[in-house]
DNA sequence: CCGAAATTGTACCGATTGGTACAATGAGTC
DNA sequence: GACTCATTGTACCAATCGGTACAATTTCGG
């Protein structure tokens, strides 16, 4: 049986965070070293690649609880517009109502976003796709579906934007609130 | 009369690109002046403050385009109809129809934000509340039309991180023309 | 308890970072 | 031509960058 390092979920998360709120650029190994508790020797260890292994796993690790908690639902569940609730309740979940950023998307705005092109492109790819499936499970024409699902998506990320940069959580939740009607959900309790 | 840098528009544009693609922590003075064609000696004779100081006069010299060709537009148009085409033309000019991403926004995400913070928060509240007032003008309720306003913002900063993530220009002229039926223009020739 | 492997701290590397100092040059004014 | 002030190139600075080397330590199965 594979050995898994102790707790490696929690180190891509608190690798994360850095990448997060610094970006690739300004996430510098001294404060990767300093959030984790680590010191070099233990990073080079467990990321050979140094800190673009780290930023490819830390994508990766992302990827994976979308895949998990926002995709499959969409794609899997029998009900589509229960599907679609989940990955607004997990989505809200993540983002911690607008207090924290896309990873991804601050990625996919600068230069770094050469180095992760594919995994940057997999990821909001396959959001948009999984989304317009339900969509169109849910009564709505495929094209429209489609050009619903990019909209929604990008909804999201624009609102991430705008929240931060107002530094007005209720940005966030505003927006929210209106993707789930034009999504086809009632409103919220 | 004042003796004005020779071009200092030209100078702050291309400053503002080296920052729009590398971010603010990517963008190092070796860049800038490679970009410029300036040594250290010339950038900070112009900007004094350093870096802080022409990443601020960048963001202000962005500002002050979209007072003139969008805000002022949307604000002091007779017809608020007019006004919203106006500022739809120019943010597809500006953002190049995706080509090109939006420093602000992007300054917003990570930490660099916290220098900018003001200037940040004032470009997209301003950008919200004069749009807000034009469709408020055009037959919007109140409350409805600043829901719209922001959400429009928010769109076609979210169109320009999927287009930039997804590699893929129309994923941005579909946001606009969405966006121009959803504001009350009628779709584009 | 032993040996092997995983993990870690530390010292070190050359390159680059943002920033400063300053002398040389530029151009325009009297 | 002399004076002034804007502009520039160059040398230099300490700090930090990402990364490497490696010996010391832990950990753990046998």
């Amino acid at each position: 049986m594979r050995r898994i390092a102790p707790d490696r979920d929690g180190l891509l998360a608190m690798i994360g965070e850095i990448f997060r709120e610094h970006g690739y650029e300004g996430a510098s190994l001294a404060l990767i070293g300093a959030a984790t508790g680590l010191g070099k020797g233990s990073l080079y260890h467990f990321f050979p690649g140094g800190k673009e292994e780290m930023a490819g796993a830390v994508i990766a690790h992302i990827d994976g609880w979308f895949e998990d908690n926002v995709f499959a639902p969409l794609r899997d569940r029998a009900d589509p517009l229960t599907g679609i609730e989940q990955m607004l309740d997990a989505t809200d979940s993540y983002f911690r109502s607008g207090r924290r950023v896309c990873l991804i998307g601050a990625f996919a705005l600068d230069e770094s976003r050469d180095l992760f092109a594919d995994q940057i492109g997999s990821y909001f790819g396959r959001w948009v796709v999984h989304l317009a499936g339900a969509l169109e499970r849910s009564g709505h024409r495929a094209g429209e579906a489609g050009e619903l699902a990019e909209e929604a998506v990008a909804a999201i990320q624009g609102a991430l934007t705008l929240a931060r940069a107002a530094n007005d959580l209720d940005v966030f939740s505003r927006a929210l609130r209106r993707l789930r009607m034009r999504l086809g959900l009632r409103a919220k309790v």
